[in-house]
Parts: structure tokens; C-alpha cells; sequence
DNA sequence: TTGACAGGCTAATGCCGTTAGCCTCAGGAT
DNA sequence: ATCCTGAGGCTAACGGCATTAGCCTGTCAA
């Protein structure tokens, strides 16, 4: 289990992911990428989650750096609609490893440490409220999901929608009266 | 292929898919529900697909009759917080089916006629704006996908982060300038 | 020269959806 | 009363999946 031969695994199993999706990311897809047999590739990584954990954190470090820079040089944007332009630019550029990375329980264990908040911090640059910066990230998430998806009515005129929810979180925060709040 | 034992099957499968999760919605298991083999179930349904795409219909049934019933008897909420609050109860109450009906493509075809529009009407109800609309329905799908999938960091306040997001879409629609739509 | 080990291989297991083909039994037609 | 047909079970089997066990070969260090 040379940990050199393991990226390359890595590498193999991110073309065949982004080439076919997630159900043809199949342990004798990436084995055949690599001019292998399937039980070969155990030589190398421990199975099948190992590998989508590292293309998880391969995903999460690439969006991170994606929204660091909009927040670095958000151009004439609004931050908020700078960021958000980073989120679906990315997701939109890499769908299956957009999906991959978003889909299901987040393995934290197996990620390295802090790389999830430090991915997610640009909401929070932008937002300058933990709720509120989790609420643009779940808009963001579920626009680009949907869009990913198809979910939409065709047709739809999404950039109007992204600016909609743009419009909406660039606001100044608004106080939510303590007794709407219920569990 | 008799309908009436089509029915059954579906009922079956939505024991196992709210017990199991999507990965236990086997053929098998459904089977198993029914106390017949696996092959049998060929006798009434085309196929799983052909039982998932009952199980969404399901779904999108129930969930627009949770939010129709928060646009007409909104109660002391706001009623964007009400269809809100109205999602989110209906999908933390089934979030295995949840899941199956939102992930993924529509197989629209195969649904019954005008089931999506109507269900997701509530939103252009209580927005007033098809483009407002859309982006509340993605802020919701991203909540409560985020909240099942338990991405959100452990510990987090998420009554307040939808209070946010009530809040931020409850404000009258933000004159966008055209300039900053790009497509 | 020998021995260990990295890194291939094939065979096989148990699960999945699905197909083919067989059997039984109820009920209507002859 | 007999026959036949169709509904609705069944088993056996296929190919694909992740994974395990066990074998073999080539390289390189002792």
C-alpha cells in the first residue's frame, strides 16, 4: 500500500468519475483506467470508500479555493453575488465531483482536519453572521443541486433566480425576533 | 400485472424504503415485505424504477398537500415562514422518501400530469414572483438536504438559520438591475 | 545466492436487478 | 363434468457489483 501508487488510484478514479458519473465510478472502471484488475487495486487503497473520500477532499479543497478567491477579488460583483458565482462556476465545471463531495453524510473523520470549515469560512466572509452564512450556503447548495439535476422547470431562467437569492442575502442581516425562533 | 396488486407493492416498498433507506429499497427486500420471491414482483410492477417512480409521486403528493395546507391556514407565521416550516416538517417526518423524490433527475414522463407545478405553487404563492419563488424552494431543498445528510456542523442552531432565510425571502423582492444578471 | 516484499493475477463469495421457464390453482367456457 | 386459460407463485440462472483469499513473479537488499 505505497501511498504514491494510491494518488495515482486517486487520479484514475477522478477521470473516470467526472467522464461517467457516480454510478460508473466502479471499482473495475478504475482498475481498467489503469490498466489493472479490480482486485488489484486493494494493493493500493483500502476499498471503494477510501477512495471517494479522497476525491471528497479533493473536491472540497478545489471549491475552497474557488470562494476564497471571489472573496479575495470579487470584481465589480457584490460579495455575496461573487461568491455565489464561484459556487455554481465550480459545481457547474465539475458536476459528478460536485455531487460526490455534497451528496450523503460528510465522512469528517477521514477528511483532513479543518478543511470543511475552511471551505465553507467565504460564507461567513461574506455574510458576517454564522446563521446567515449557513443560509446562503444552503441556498447556494440547493440552486446548484437542482440546476445540477434538471429539477428545474425547463426553461427556467436560473441566472434570474441566483440573482433573486443574491438580492435577498445581500441585505443588511435582519433581526429575527427571538420568538418566531422555535426549536 | 393487475393494478390493484401494484398498489400493494408500492405500499410494501414504502415500508422498506422509510425503515431501510434507499440502499435497503431492494427488489428483495419489497419482496421480502410481501412474503413472495423476488421474481414474483415482476408479475405486477415493470421494474424498480417503476416502483421508485411510485414512491416520488408519493412523495411530491404529500409534500404539496403540507404546503397548500401552510398557504391556506398560515397560522400566527409569517407565510413564507409557514411554507417553510411546512417543508421542512414533511421532510424531517419522511426523509428517506424525502431523498428518493428530490435526488436525482425527475423521470417527469412518467409522473402523473401537473403533479410537480402543483406542488411547488405554494412558493410562487407566498413569494408572488416566479424567479423569487424558485430560489426560496432552493433555499428549503438546501436546508433540509444539508440537515438530514447532518452536513451542517454539528451543534449548529438550525431553527435560526431558517428564521434567516424566512426572514431574508420575506422582505419585499429586491429590484434586480438588469446589469447584473449575466445568464 | 537467498529471501522478502511490492504488485500483479485468477477464483470465488454474496449481494444486486432481472429473465426464463415451470407449476398450481381458480374460474369460466364448452 | 371437463378443459383451458391466466394470475401469480416458484427455482435456476446471468451478468455486474465490492471484496477476499491465495498464488506467482520480478526486483532489490542482505
Amino acid at each position: 500500500m505505497s501511498p504514491g501508487r494510491a494518488d495515482e488510484v486517486a487520479v484514475a478514479a477522478r477521470r473516470v468519475l467526472e467522464r461517467s458519473g457516480r454510478d460508473g465510478l466502479t471499482m473495475r472502471a478504475v482498475a481498467d483506467e489503469l490498466g489493472i484488475q479490480a482486485p488489484s487495486l486493494y494493493k493500493h487503497v483500502a476499498g471503494k470508500p477510501a477512495i471517494e473520500v479522497a476525491l471528497i477532499a479533493a473536491g472540497l479543497t478545489e471549491m475552497g479555493e474557488r470562494l476564497w478567491a471571489a472573496v479575495d477579488r470579487p470584481g465589480r460583483r457584490a460579495p455575496v453575488a461573487a461568491v455565489l458565482a464561484a459556487y455554481r462556476g465550480y459545481a457547474r465545471a465539475h458536476p459528478n465531483l460536485y455531487r460526490l463531495a455534497s451528496a450523503g453524510p460528510l465522512p469528517r473523520a477521514d477528511l483532513p482536519a479543518g478543511l470543511e470549515d475552511w471551505a465553507g469560512e467565504p460564507f461567513l466572509a461574506v455574510t458576517g453572521d454564522a446563521h446567515r452564512a449557513q443560509a446562503l450556503w444552503a441556498f447556494a447548495h440547493g440552486m446548484v443541486v437542482l440546476e445540477l439535476d434538471g429539477r428545474f422547470p425547463p426553461g427556467s431562467a436560473l441566472a434570474r433566480t441566483w440573482a433573486e437569492g443574491a438580492a435577498a442575502f445581500a441585505a443588511p442581516p435582519a433581526r429575527v425576533p427571538a420568538g418566531q425562533v422555535r426549536r
